[in-house]
DNA sequence: GTGACATGCAAGGCC
DNA sequence: GCCTTGCATGTCACC
């Protein structure tokens, strides 16, 4: 079934109305939930529910109520998390904003995706079944049940078959208070999800709406909705005639936008009830303002809801990265009072077009600022139903990293959802991180300039607070992880690749996993930043300076060519980068086997530290080309000590030209903490027979022992360096 | 003698 | 048959 769920917020009565009538986007979008979240559910319920659930029956049962605007219903405390739909999915009732379908059934559908439009206006506050709270507590039960108290106001217009009511009509009420809130549904046990979410595929199917929408003409059916206070059946019948005026408008406006409108995009608009209740009045109230009041919803819906879809659907390969971003930035709960703060955290700018409910099948409880504790939806990822309306793409992690180059990214993402971008292991903060909690759509493609107001302009400070409150628990982490000899390698990559993105977006940090599929690495910030410019900028790039001479005993301590910062390759010499290692290349580091044996003294000084052979994945900026190389750091067993090796460098040799008697140099930038590698190319002084490709293996074995003995790692100063760019020292 | 490292080479996978 | 991966071994510098 569908249903056009317009949950109103509460609120101040003249805002609401103001939203209604012409911000109504804004208003919508507003998810205070300071009201207990009464909503006004235009709710398709399809008929049957047993055959709604088994065949997908997309009936549409028109029901329109006056009733549902009751004003007189106590207000509540402000909840934050009663919000957006979003949070009612990972959130107890309150959040959730509850449907009021008339029947369980109805109400399962509409809330978890049944299809059919259907307005219902649904009052809050009837009593939550204790059950439907079960991951509530504190106010969050409260609120909930507050909220439920009053579903019985709704006064859907059901199908002959009973909707809601497919066990027995007698049942309909005790369907309402179980299922009272669609939320909620989710996690009860007595329905079906999965069921509701294949109807609700079929109900994005044209040829289902046409039938509903036949089908409603035929059949404005008057529910049968009984509730526990006899008060709401009354409250029904007498809203029965208006409900005809209504139901036909909106079916009106139905036909007039079924090939635009689906189920779906009705069913995630969401108003308050309250919002409801003083826009009528703010029109005057009675019968003609609640019509007016759903024209202008049916408008709203229709120029901005729909719009947006369309608008925002062309941008959905967009979010997915920063829907992450945002999901699982863990200051963007930070605050819990904050309430405007940007999505996700920021329930306050709900969009119905990009905010649905999100499924709890199997909840980890996650602290939430709102409501202290909530049910987090845990993996596998959710139905398409809880998929954001507007088709963004699904906000679970990506798919596994793929090897080879890797794409420049401005915000690495880690692909393993233990981790957060900051190297924050997703469990660690109470604060709710599951990217399913909260879909997120950048307000960069939102279209609704209004709302862009609302949420960005509004929370603008705040998240100038909350990011500088990143920046510094970025900087705090990443020394204490350094600290911790990079045991923790993937978390400092995540920090680093954000922190680089930051402070140096133009060297493209890169953070996706190498090849094997693993992690890309991205080194610490150096815990103490080293003055010393890097070799390039100094005349002894040695060990020494490295502050690492003593880790190479071979390693002759003698002037070694500097190569100069080519410039025409667009490198500027930084002074924040740190020397490494360097490793004069031989035969068999720049053969086809794509690997570089590294220093063992060197590597373990300054690069990650391996806990695993298989090592880890470095990215490796080439300063000649800018270009980031995609390497993986890693050791071999030998006998009873290592052999560390940079492999995946066959593409870096060969773009570089580099041979053998050439050399790399390793730097960190100390900033950001980013590897950066560089290819020198040695060029034997005028006169000497370059270094040639031994002819044979034994001439290349004779010439490797002359080069170990005078070079060893060290670069000799007599020779000529050329960098990669043909450039050439003395 | 020991450790570091260059590389030979075997095993397995892939075309 | 070629390529990749990974281990084993030989060589050499250093202590």
């Amino acid at each position: 079934m569908k249903s056009l769920h317009v949950a109103a917020n509460g609120g101040d009565l003249a805002e609401d109305c103001g939203i209604l009538a012409g911000d109504a986007d804004e208003a919508i979008l507003m998810d205070g939930m300071d009201d207990v979240g009464r909503e006004i559910w235009l709710n398709d319920h399809g008929g049957d529910h047993s055959h709604h659930h088994a065949h997908g029956d997309d009936d549409l049962i028109v029901h329109h109520d006056p009733s549902l605007f009751y004003g007189d219903l106590p207000t509540l405390p402000d909840f934050p998390c009663m919000s957006s739909s979003s949070s009612s999915s990972t959130s107890p009732a309150p959040v959730n904003a509850i449907v009021s379908s008339a029947s369980s059934s109805s109400a399962a559908s509409s809330s978890t995706s049944s299809a059919a439009s259907w307005a219902i206006l649904r009052s809050d506050g009837e009593d939550p079944a204790p059950n439907q709270n079960q991951y509530g507590s504190g106010k969050c039960d409260e609120s909930s049940g507050a909220l439920q108290s009053t579903a019985s106001m709704e006064i859907p217009l059901e199908t002959s078959q009973g909707f809601g009511c497919g066990e027995g009509g007698g049942d309909c009420i005790d369907m309402m208070e179980t299922f009272g809130y669609m939320d909620l549904l989710d996690s009860n046990e007595f329905f079906d999800t999965s069921a509701i979410f294949s109807q609700d595929d079929d109900t994005q199917n044209p040829n289902l709406m046409d039938q509903t929408l036949e089908r409603q003409q035929d059949q404005v059916v008057v529910p049968m909705l009984e509730n526990n206070s006899g008060g709401d059946m009354q409250m029904m019948n007498s809203s029965l005639e208006q409900d005809d005026d209504l139901a036909t408008v909106f079916l009106e406006w139905l036909k007039n936008n079924k090939e635009t409108v689906s189920a779906e995009d009705l069913r995630k608009v969401k108003i308050k009830k309250a919002t409801i209740e003083s826009a009528a009045r703010r029109l005057g109230g009675g019968k003609e303002a609640m019509k007016q009041l759903l024209k202008l919803i049916l408008e709203w819906v229709q120029t901005n809801h729909l719009q947006r879809r369309r608008t925002v659907t062309t941008t959905n390969n967009n979010n997915l990265s920063y829907q992450q971003s945002f999901q699982q930035d863990p200051f963007q709960n930070a605050n819990p009072n904050n309430n405007n703060l940007i999505p996700p955290s920021d329930q306050t700018c709900f969009s119905p077009s990009t905010w649905v409910p999100t499924p709890q099948p199997q909840q980890a409880f996650v602290s939430d600022p709102g409501f202290g504790y909530m049910p987090a939806p845990s993996y596998p990822p959710p139905p398409p139903e809880y998929l954001p309306i507007l088709e963004s793409p699904p906000s679970w992690p990506p798919p596994p990293p793929q090897s080879g180059p890797m794409p420049h990214q401005q915000f690495p993402m880690p692909p393993n959802p233990q981790y957060n971008q900051f190297g924050e292991p997703t469990g660690f903060t109470g604060y709710n991180m599951n990217p399913y909690q909260y879909p997120y759509i950048p307000p960069g493609q939102m279209r609704d300039q209004r709302l862009l107001r609302l949420c960005s302009s509004a929370t603008k400070e705040a998240r100038k607070k909350r990011m500088a409150r990143q920046r510094r628990f970025l900087s705090h982490h990443h020394r204490h992880n350094n600290n911790n000899n990079n045991s923790t390698n993937q978390q400092n990559q995540n920090q680093v690749g954000e922190t680089c993105t930051a402070v140096a977006p133009q060297l493209n940090p890169v953070a996706t996993t190498a090849t094997g599929g693993t992690w890309m690495y991205w080194p610490n910030v150096p815990s103490v930043p080293p003055q010393l410019p890097p070799p390039m900028e100094t005349q002894l790039p040695t060990m020494d300076r490295a502050g690492s001479a003593s880790a190479m005993p071979r390693q002759q301590v003698v002037p070694v060519p500097v190569p100069v910062p080519d410039r025409r390759q667009g490198w500027k010499p930084e002074k924040n980068l740190r020397f490494l290692l360097q490793k004069v290349l031989k035969q068999s580091d720049v053969g086809n086997l794509g690997r570089i044996v590294l220093p063992k003294k060197e590597a373990e000084t300054h690069l990650p530290e391996l806990e695993a052979r298989d090592g880890i994945s470095l990215a490796m900026e080439d300063i000649g080309t800018s270009r980031v190389w995609n390497m993986r750091y890693r050791f071999w067993p030998n006998n009873k000590s290592r052999m560390y090796l940079l492999e995946n460098t066959g593409d870096f040799v060969k773009t570089n030209g580099l041979q053998e008697g050439d050399f790399i140099v390793i730097y960190s930038d100390v900033k950001c903490g980013k590897y950066l590698i560089r290819g020198v190319k040695v060029r034997q002084p005028t006169g000497q027979k370059q270094e040639a490709p031994p002819s044979s293996a034994a001439a290349t074995k004779r010439q490797n022992k002359s080069q170990r003995n005078v070079n060893n790692n060290s670069p000799s100063a007599s020779v000529v360096v050329a960098s990669p760019a043909s450039q050439t020292v003395k």
